[in-house]
DNA sequence: GGTGCCGGGTA
DNA sequence: TACCCGGCACC
């Protein structure tokens, strides 16, 4: 959380750098490359040393006069002393506003536009790097939400919420996101652990607990997550879960083990994709009857069924009549919910009509067994 | 027992 | 992702 604010003196990982002052002007005596500078606001990471230096070298290479002579003549050249003297507020003022307009022509990539943007300005390297930085190399402060908001952040769908000028002001001042979940109620997170059904209040919290509790592992989430997978009986069944689980290298994997109860309209917008289908979440709006539904979850027989195996989600729970469901144990939400099969259709499907002698006029769905995509109901 | 198709495995 | 199939519920 914290690790990640630019200004402190040694925010990058708590690791104080120690001989800020004293370790690059010995090596480079090129001033410019204002090592040091960086720095301070940096953390003394060796690795990470490398960003500005590169770049001012790149910018005397372009500037062509600046590299000549890597003396004290760096007055001329914007980014560095731009750096130099105002290592923190000023400086982040332009980045923000910098930011701010690439991030509105760019919104999509709310990740990898702040990144871009900032590669050209050495100064900010250090917490921009700190960003980006995966969880491993400073989680030691970390609770729960770690790299993760940045990277998993990104690569979500979830969220439907557009790149909101708000969160890129997180992003640049280093702030993780509050997992994009400003939602004005009250949002709890349940465990759909088997049997487990622990509410938190804080989605972190929930993670940690996953993340110890079921997935068995203190900091490895992922092996946890792997290992546990292999045991098949322990998981609840949501096939989304398992299948973005995979996908993403079961970073956040905890994500899919619980769900947020906040019954509140982002819930739903989130996306049907959180809406796995074993969640309860289904079954909570019968206390809003005024919410209006998203398109999808309010048709009520669009089925996506007829697709469920070209890899939709099929969230075929969503058919049953939202009010019956009670948000009981999410351990066997499928179960609860209506009948898990749907009624069978009257319509003769492909088998039927073209016989097994024709199987190769059948629809691929009827090839494959899946729900007959040619003769719907 | 035939059928429809879900869930999951394999390439 | 495409394809296949075990197995189960429905008829």
């Amino acid at each position: 959380m914290e690790a990640e604010r630019p200004p402190a003196p040694g925010p990058g990982c708590g690791r104080p750098p120690p001989r800020a002052a004293g370790r690059d002007p010995a090596a480079a005596p090129v001033p410019v490359s204002a090592p040091p500078q960086g720095l301070p606001g940096g953390g003394g990471f060796a690795g990470l040393e490398f960003a500005p230096e590169p770049r001012a070298a790149d910018l005397g290479a372009s500037g062509t006069w600046a590299g000549a002579a890597g003396p004290p003549t760096p007055s001329a050249h914007i980014p560095v002393p731009a750096q130099r003297t105002p290592p923190g507020k000023a400086r982040l003022d332009e980045v923000m506003a910098a930011a701010a307009l690439t991030s509105l022509s760019t919104s999509p990539l709310l990740l990898g536009a702040p990144a871009a943007a900032f590669s050209t300005e050495a100064g900010a390297e250090p917490w921009k790097e700190v960003l980006v930085r995966p969880p491993g190399s400073c989680s030691s402060s970390s609770s729960g939400d770690w790299g993760w908001d940045l990277a998993s952040d990104q690569s979500s769908p979830s969220t439907p919420s557009p790149p909101l000028p708000l969160e890129a002001a997180h992003f640049l001042f280093g702030e993780p996101a509050p997992r994009k979940r400003k939602s004005s109620a009250q949002v709890l997170f349940q465990c759909l652990w088997k049997r487990c059904g622990k509410v938190l209040s804080t989605a972190s919290g929930m993670q940690r607990h996953i993340r110890l509790v079921h997935l068995g592992c203190g900091g490895a989430g992922r092996l946890g997550g792997r290992a546990r997978r292999a045991t098949a009986s322990a998981p609840p069944r949501h096939v989304p879960s398992r299948r973005q689980a995979e996908a993403e290298q079961s970073d956040g994997e905890e994500d899919f083990y619980y769900t947020e109860l906040d019954a509140g309209v982002d819930t739903l917008t989130r996306g049907l994709a959180s809406l796995s289908p074993a969640s309860p979440i289904a079954s909570a709006p019968p206390a809003f009857p005024s919410l209006e539904l998203p398109e999808p979850l309010a048709r009520p027989h669009v089925w996506h069924r007829d697709h469920a195996y070209q890899g939709c989600l099929a969230p075929v729970r969503l058919e049953p009549p939202p009010t019956t469901v009670r948000a009981c144990v999410p351990a066997l939400p499928t179960k609860l919910g209506a009948n898990p099969r749907k009624p069978r259709g009257d319509a003769k499907k492909c088998r039927k009509v073209y016989g097994m002698d024709h199987r190769d006029l059948w629809c691929t769905a009827c090839r494959w067994k899946k729900a007959c995509q040619r003769f719907l109901d």
